[in-house]
DNA sequence: GCGCCAATTCATCATGCGGTGAAAAACGAT
DNA sequence: ATCGTTTTTCACCGCATGATGAATTGGCGC
């Protein structure tokens, strides 16, 4: 039931953003009581963090294993580009192979990523270690960077990323039919290169 | 009263969303009735339809007009950091020297833009035709690429622009005081660069 | 079969919501 | 000063909201 609960919020809350969204609604997508929300979670903002974290900490390991592997397999051989794929590729690949789940948890990310008023500190609050790890890898793969360079190269970054793995579908519609929002083998086949082209003309 | 209405609108819909604000809200900011926000735009969402249309107008002519101009001045030699200057550039110049309201607008598009539900309709509504045209001068600056590629290139470089638009404290926060999201010197510094590196790298 | 505790339902509360229509006030032309 | 129009205020409607607490159900050890 609290799986139940959590995957219709994290739907509802995908698509219509956290004051979007009534408790009710969440209720009736999971086929349970209202009461029962609020005797697992309760305030409809605990819900939403619950939904927040579920994720959070299985991405954030996720990405510490692939970016710890990578610097492994890669001892002072490490390039930006390789570091910057360590740190998405597991995004596209939970969004690839992980369903309907994972696809509206990475635009209730996006969404969140995008709020002036608590999504700052959200985002901090979640994903900022694993940040700190990439700006922390990048230093050691890119040791001449200047460290503000390093950040304003994440901030682009995770703009990119986050409306990419959003799904929007915007795409869709401007080339007229010609790019898929939701074609993640085309992203990850200009993602990664992207990012990783503009951080080195940052660090030059 | 209606600019009054509309600049307290803008502000409030940036922070919290549209779902995020009552027309109470919105009344009370404005320090008008609440009936007045009915007597000038009718239903809620009218009125945040007019929010994003009186900026939008703007904007479209200013980059219509910065587009324009580059092409003119550089008849067969345009480049593509050229062009995205001249696309990204007027919104920079209005964030910098056009006061609060243009600031709550950058960050309220930046919303909408990842909204999945009806915000791809709404940009489609009010943007699409400035972006055709950007997606136009960049072929014709880079006439050997595919289109595909300036469609995902424009994916890329929205998202990250009008993160870095919206001013969101992240970085200030992340980077511990070294960087400030409402540096957009800073940002003019390098966004730029940045995209068209990643632009470049795709149409190779 | 009983007792216990967690899980679930039900009825309801106080509040705030978007929106409306009539009355009142302010304004402008004559 | 008067009238007609535009703008603003006021009182209010019907409804949905988040949340609560009491009552009910279900499962499990004994």
């Amino acid at each position: 039931m609290r799986q139940a609960i959590l995957d219709a919020a994290e739907g509802l809350f995908a698509r219509h953003g956290f004051y979007g969204v009534t408790t009710r609604q969440v209720a009736s997508e999971a086929g349970v009581d209202t009461a029962l929300i609020h005797y697992y979670f309760g305030a409809k903002r605990e819900l939403f963090d619950a939904v927040f974290l579920r994720r959070a900490e299985i991405l954030n390991s996720d990405r510490k294993a692939s970016m710890d592997a990578y610097e492994a397999a890669n001892p002072g051989t490490m390039t930006p580009l390789g570091v910057i794929t360590a740190f998405i590729d597991p995004l596209i690949e939970r969004s690839m192979t992980g369903g309907t789940g994972w696809k509206n948890y990475f635009a209730l990310v996006a969404q969140v990523n995008n709020t002036p008023a608590w999504g700052g500190e959200t985002m901090h609050r979640f994903f900022d270690p694993v940040v700190h790890q990439l700006v922390d890898t990048l230093k050691r793969a890119a040791p001449e960077a200047d460290l503000a360079e390093l950040y304003w190269g994440y901030q682009f970054l995770t703009g990119a990323m986050m409306l990419a793995l959003s799904e929007t579908g915007r795409i869709d519609q401007l080339s007229e039919g010609l790019c898929h929002s939701n074609d993640l083998e085309a992203i990850r086949a200009r993602l990664y290169r992207y990012c990783a082209a503009g951080f080195e003309i940052l660090i030059r």
